[in-house]
DNA sequence: AAACGTCACAACCGCCAGATT
DNA sequence: AAATCTGGCGGTTGTGACGTT
């Protein structure tokens, strides 16, 4: 069981868009007590907020090490090259990026790069080629991306686990799909531990 | 200018794994 | 071992901004 702290207690919050004001509370109090206990968070910060919204608030908005703006086109090959390789794992995703958080990756992956994808002809599920030489000139268009997608057509084959969310017809290797060797990403990704002090509750 | 459609993204929801008691 | 809680993740939704008719 949990300590007396930790009990749940029933609380209506607040929902929907940030004020300001709040936003300053949850700025201020983090930069005094730092992150963790988020549980406990919103009432010590003054907020009528749940834990979970005052750090999603806090991790996707209000960090100071975020990097607004838009992606360039480096983070944008980057993140195609990654999803290929680890599937809808935004976090991880997000890790190999500095400065940009999982939701924004997410959000990017849905209303740019999926749709940027498809128009290339490239399937952004499994990053496949739906069918050879569909719209090929829009591959054309972007050099940089399809030199870096024509080696990886096929990589699902070996990273069945990283697409566990889609359904089965993506987990076999037929219709004569070309499986070929990855390629070198260098992307390094090892997992190191968060460089984050440790609060207790 | 108004109505409508589309886009972009912040925020919420449900689920899960790990920690704690 | 079981119950409970927290933090984290991915999927989805709500809504304001913007473009088009």
């Amino acid at each position: 069981m949990r300590n007396p702290c930790c009990k749940k207690k029933e609380t209506s919050y607040y929902k929907g868009a940030w004020t300001k004001q709040e936003d300053q509370k949850l700025i201020d109090y983090i930069q005094k007590h730092g992150e963790g206990c988020w549980r406990s968070l919103p009432q010590a910060a003054g907020l009528v907020r749940s834990g979970k919204s005052c750090r999603l608030r806090w991790v996707n908005y209000l960090r100071p090490d975020l990097k607004r703006g838009n992606i360039d086109q480096d983070e944008e090959d980057l993140i195609i090259k990654l999803h290929a390789l680890l599937g809808n794992r935004w976090s991880l995703i997000a890790g190999r990026l500095p400065g940009r958080t999982d939701n924004e990756v997410k959000n990017y992956w849905n209303t740019h790069l999926k749709r940027k994808l498809m128009q290339m002809g490239v399937d952004p599920k499994n990053h496949h080629l739906r069918q050879p030489g569909t719209n090929l000139s829009l591959v054309q268009k972007n050099q940089k991306i399809a030199s870096g997608m024509q080696d990886w057509t096929g990589l699902e084959c070996n990273n069945n686990s990283a697409n566990s969310n889609e359904d089965n017809s993506t987990t076999s290797c037929s219709e004569g799909n070309t499986v070929s060797s990855l390629p070198d990403l260098n992307l390094d990704l090892n997992i190191g531990l968060p460089l984050v002090e440790e609060t207790q509750c």
